[in-house]
Order: C-alpha cells, then sequence, then structure tokens
DNA sequence: TTTCTTTTTGAAAACATTTTCATAGAATGT
DNA sequence: ACATTCTATGAAAATGTTTTCAAAAAGAAA
C-alpha cells in the first residue's frame, strides 16, 4: 500500500510539512538547495501528494467536469481524445458524467458536481436546452465553476464562452457549391429531433438558396438508418431533386444507398453531400463530399480555454469560431 | 457558493455530526426517527457531503477509473454508455484516462491512480500488452484496487477478471457458414498490427479451415482506410478468393469498395464478413453480414463485476463470455 | 557594527468528513 | 428488582494536505 505522506518526506529531508508543501506548489518561495533536496526526496520515496487531502485543503480539484449527452455520436469521441490531450498537458483530471438518455437530472448532477468540487466544466453537446443552459449559468455564476461549450452556441445568448466552427456559413458555402454545379432541386435533409447545430444548418441553407433565388426545401427524418431509408424511399417519389445535403454523413450516406437502390446514378443526377467528415463518408461509394469540421481541435481548444478560465487569466474572444472546409469528393461534380 | 457542511445540518437537526454522518452512511445505525429528522434537513439544506472529505477520512472514493487506449476505436463509445449505465445505479463516478498514443505511461498513471484513491478499475481495450498487464496486476495485489478488463483477455492467464465474448468461436463458426456455402478459398483479413482478439480471430478461423481440409490463407492489412484500399488491389491480383472475414467491419467493407471496384459481385462471386455489427455494417451496400459483439452489454456487465469485487461480494466466475450472433445480411449468400 | 527589509522556514489552524471509543439509556433475561 | 446485553448517541481522533501567521535567518542599507 502507497503509504508514502508528505510527513515522510518532511522527515527524511529535515524540513517541515509547510516546505514540502511550499516545493510542490510554489517553488519560487522556498530556497533552491532546500527545494533540491525535497523534490529528491519525493521522487525517491515516489510521493505523491493525496488528492482528497489536497482537495480538501485547497479547495481546488484540479478536476474538470466533462459532461457528455450519449457517448455514441459521432463526434463525441474524437472530441474527447481532444480534450484529454489538454487536459493531460495541464495535469487535469477528467471526471466523465454521460448523461441519461439525454436527461441532465440537475439536482443530481448539481450536487455531484459540487461534490466532487470540479475547477471546471466542458459540456459536449451539438445541443444545449435553455433548462441545461440555465443549469450551466447557474454553475458559473452561483458557484464560480468556469463552464465552455464546445461544439454549440446558444443562440442569443453567449454568456458562456463556446467552441465550434461557423455551421450556418458552412451550410451556406455548401449550398453554393451545388447552385455553381446549377443544381435547382437541393434539399437539405434535417433532423426531425431540433439540434441547435441543425437549425444553423438550416439558415446557412435558406440564405443561400433565397439569394439564389431558388426555392428551399427541407425534410426532416430520422437519425435512425433504417428509419430514413424508408422514409427517402417514400418521400422523393413525389419530390424532383437533383441535390442532397444532409445533415450529418450518415444520413447522406443513407440516402445514396436509397438512390443505388432506384437506379439514380450520383453525381450524375443528384449531388450529395454531408457534414462532418466521418469514416462513413471515406467508405461509402461514391465518395461523400462533406464539410470538414475539426472535432479533435475543438475539443483541444475548449479545454484549453477552460485552463485559462480556470486560472483566472483573461480570454479574449468569447465564442470562438474555428476553420472549418469543404472536402470535395465523388458524391458532387 | 454551496456552503452547507454536515455542522448545518447537524445543528438544525438537534444531534452530532456523528449521527449525520450516519444517518447517511449506516442508516441501520441509527433510530428510524432521528434518522428521518436528520434525512428531512439534509434535504432541506440541499446538503451534499463534500467528496474530499468524505474520501480522505474514508479512504474511498466511489470513483472508478476508466482506462482507455484510443476513444475513437469504433467500441469504445458503446462500451462506455454500459459503463456508465451501472455506475450510476451503483453511484460511482467515473475517471476517465485516455492512453496518450497508446502509451500506458506506468509511472504517472500509478501515482495519478493512487493519488485519487480509486475505489477500481476497468480496463477498456481488445489489446492488453505484458507491460500493461502487469501493470494492472500490481494494481490489484500490491494496491487492492479490483481491475476488470472488458472485451479482452489475456491469454494463459485469468488472474484478472475479464469480460467478453469468444471471439475464436466466433470465428470459428463464421467461417464454417462460408465453408456451408461453398467457399474453398476463405481469407481472413487481420491487422498487421498485432491484437489479441484478432488472434483469437485467426485461430477459430484456421481450426475450421483445418477441419474442412482446406488451406488458411491470413492476410494482414492496415486499419486505415486509404492504405487498405491499395493493398486490397495488390494483394488480391494475385490470389484467388472467394471469401473475406475481416476482423473489421470497416475493413470488411472497404475490401468491397475494392471488389466493386474491379467488377466482382459480392455476394455472388465473393462472400464478405465482418466483426462487431457497426453502423458500417448497416450503410454499406450490400449490407455486411457480421458477428454481433455486445459491445454495451461487455460494457455494463464489466462495470457490475466491479462494483462486486469493490464490495467484497465473491464473484464467481472470472472469465465472463458474452453470448455473441451472426447476423446474415447481403454479403453472404 | 547596527538597524531595517526581505526571504525562508516552521507551528498550528483549517479543510469536512468518517470512525473509534465510551457512555447513557433501553430492552431482555432471571 | 437486578444484572446483563443491546442500541443509540456524542466527543474526539484521524485522514493528509494547504495556508496563515509569526519567527528566524539572511541580506541590504546606514
Amino acid at each position: 500500500m502507497n503509504k508514502t505522506t508528505i510527513y515522510d518526506v518532511a522527515l527524511r529531508a529535515k524540513v517541515s510539512l509547510a516546505t514540502v508543501s511550499r516545493a510542490i506548489n510554489n517553488p519560487e518561495k522556498v530556497k533552491p538547495d532546500t527545494r533540491e533536496r525535497v523534490l529528491k526526496v519525493i521522487s525517491e520515496l515516489g510521493y505523491k501528494p493525496n488528492a482528497f487531502a489536497r482537495g480538501l485543503a485547497s479547495r481546488k480539484s484540479t478536476t474538470v467536469a466533462v459532461i457528455v449527452p450519449d457517448m455514441t455520436r459521432a463526434s463525441m469521441a474524437e472530441m474527447m481524445n481532444g480534450i484529454a490531450d489538454i487536459a493531460r498537458v495541464y495535469k487535469y483530471t477528467m471526471l466523465l458524467y454521460i448523461l441519461d438518455h439525454d436527461e441532465l437530472n440537475e439536482e443530481d448532477m448539481l450536487r455531484d458536481i459540487i461534490a466532487a468540487q470540479v475547477d471546471g466544466i466542458i459540456y459536449l453537446n451539438d445541443e444545449v436546452t435553455a433548462d441545461q443552459y440555465d443549469f450551466l449559468l447557474t454553475m458559473r455564476n452561483e458557484y464560480n465553476i468556469p463552464v465552455v461549450l464546445t461544439n454549440t452556441v446558444y443562440p442569443d445568448n453567449n454568456e458562456l464562452p463556446s467552441v465550434s466552427i461557423d455551421y450556418e456559413k458552412a451550410a451556406y458555402e455548401m449550398t453554393q457549391l451545388f447552385i455553381k454545379e446549377g443544381r435547382k432541386n437541393i434539399f437539405m435533409v434535417s433532423t426531425v429531433r431540433k439540434y441547435m447545430v441543425n437549425d444553423l444548418k438550416e439558415s446557412g441553407y435558406l440564405r443561400a438558396i433565397e439569394e439564389a433565388g431558388l426555392s428551399p426545401k427541407i425534410m426532416r427524418t430520422s437519425g435512425r438508418v433504417n428509419v430514413n431509408t424508408e422514409h427517402f424511399n417514400e418521400y422523393f417519389k413525389n419530390h424532383v431533386v437533383d441535390g442532397v445535403i444532409a445533415v450529418r454523413d450518415s444520413i447522406a450516406v443513407s440516402f445514396m444507398n436509397v438512390a443505388r437502390a432506384n437506379h439514380i446514378s450520383i453525381p450524375e443526377k443528384i449531388s450529395v453531400a454531408g457534414f462532418q467528415n466521418t469514416k462513413y463518408a471515406i467508405l461509402a461509394r461514391p465518395q461523400l463530399t462533406c464539410v470538414d469540421v475539426p472535432i479533435y481541435d475543438i475539443g483541444a481548444v475548449g479545454m484549453r480555454v477552460l485552463t485559462k478560465l480556470m486560472n483566472q487569466e483573461e480570454v479574449t474572444e468569447k465564442e470562438i469560431v474555428l476553420d472549418h472546409s469543404i472536402i470535395k469528393r465523388q458524391s458532387t461534380r
């Protein structure tokens, strides 16, 4: 068992506890030779301060809460990697809260998070409900815990810092691309369930369509593959279509499958594009044109911003927008 | 700020700290009416014990370390969901350790984990190196922290409990299926990099092939899509093939793409199958036959076993094997 | 030197719990 | 009614740090 405490170190280095503690946390406050002596003993003994005692005494945890609605969403894993890499650099530990079927049981979680005394919260979601936003605001304002949103923006309120891309613009550009290709009947395939980011994509699409004097056509389907396959078959029987921009890669691929089944060639008859640049896009045939979202970077930058906030450093930008790009592949011409 | 401490509760309920603590942690040791009175005050005040003080005093953390090699592997997310759901039920908090490029920096992590005083460790990986296994054994044997492996087994040593499926058998069955279809030149496409689970799949494949008196053909490729596409083109120019069993869905899909590009029809000419039953399998055309691995359950059961171990309950089975099934789709006939 | 700052250090308090030990009171047995 | 066991409670110790405050040591200024 690891029983090495700060006492052991102090004893062996012939200094007091206070000095050991300082040697670790405020090295500049202890004379160079004693500091070195202490540090040497620490490494000899393999001493590591007990996280609980430390947290209790300092009222700091060097822990951040990572709140995730649903791990299975494709973007989450990559974003987590970004967060983890930065957290490692700054020596933060991650406490993971996966929401229960998207339910944020505020009572419980609030208590948990308070009890854990996390130093910061990073919220990973393409969607924030008003309740959830309120909850996060409470955490920040009442409990003084910095909060960063990644891959989301909350409309009409940028009180909480966020890191994302400009989804509106991305959709706008993608739509323009379709228009330049001469497409006239461009559909946006969005989700039935409302997501903030999808709203942004829709409005970018609408802006481009209106500018071009075309008529907007938004179809909403389920994110579930087997459901939307049926739905596509039904829907496009009655509609003329020569372009489809889906809010997710997987939906785009799903549409391409339906098109192939109906012997409609892509991209000759219909151009198709998606969002995110996942593995689905590359494995699909034809390979899918899509908006590349720098998901890893969003996580990494989000965590970096959080470290700044936790150290009371000034954060100049509240709403950080990273660059996206459009990756042209074979599903458009 | 949340300043409600156990003192406030004690004062208001007119009992001592000890009683409050007991009312929370050992309800049976306090008289029903006092208990109720205390609990009532607790909820009135919204009191939640400080996790640090609690951890410090009790030397327990109700926290488990979840060690993940790389979040982006498709199975991780779903497994995490399983773990999280069970952790929630048993009120455990998850500390997430994502390895740095698969490197387990033992020194650091060991210290971290010790310092955090986690009550248990759950290790998510389809691969455990000897070093990593030693590390985990140390944690268990020297520091008395229970460890559970999920989706892995370590050959020739089942000291540490594990939860997985029988990959050997699954591969064996899949290969038999191909043989029954009359396939003679069945390839197993595995990874260049060695993974324990892939070794198991290979040996299941070999067993079936040998039983049938066919000659085994194992090809190893990269997991990276763009790399293996090239590789497939090259390799199968010089080989007769009528069956391909890939160790991952994505590799199988990747192979199907190459086959299509070469106008080889699936499943007429070649049967193809994968492992895991991911979304790739469903989005692919033809849809992919594959082994369904109950990934969520593996996580959930793993976590459940860990809770038992943490509570010193007896765990009868050390090596838990969950059921798999073969899902037949259009890529086999 | 002597005095005044500044730096470095240690003693002790604070952090918020759980747990041990002792004791008062209630319940049980005789 | 008395002795004995059991139950419910509180006082105080223990957990392992950080931080405050005061004092000692060192350095600078006179």
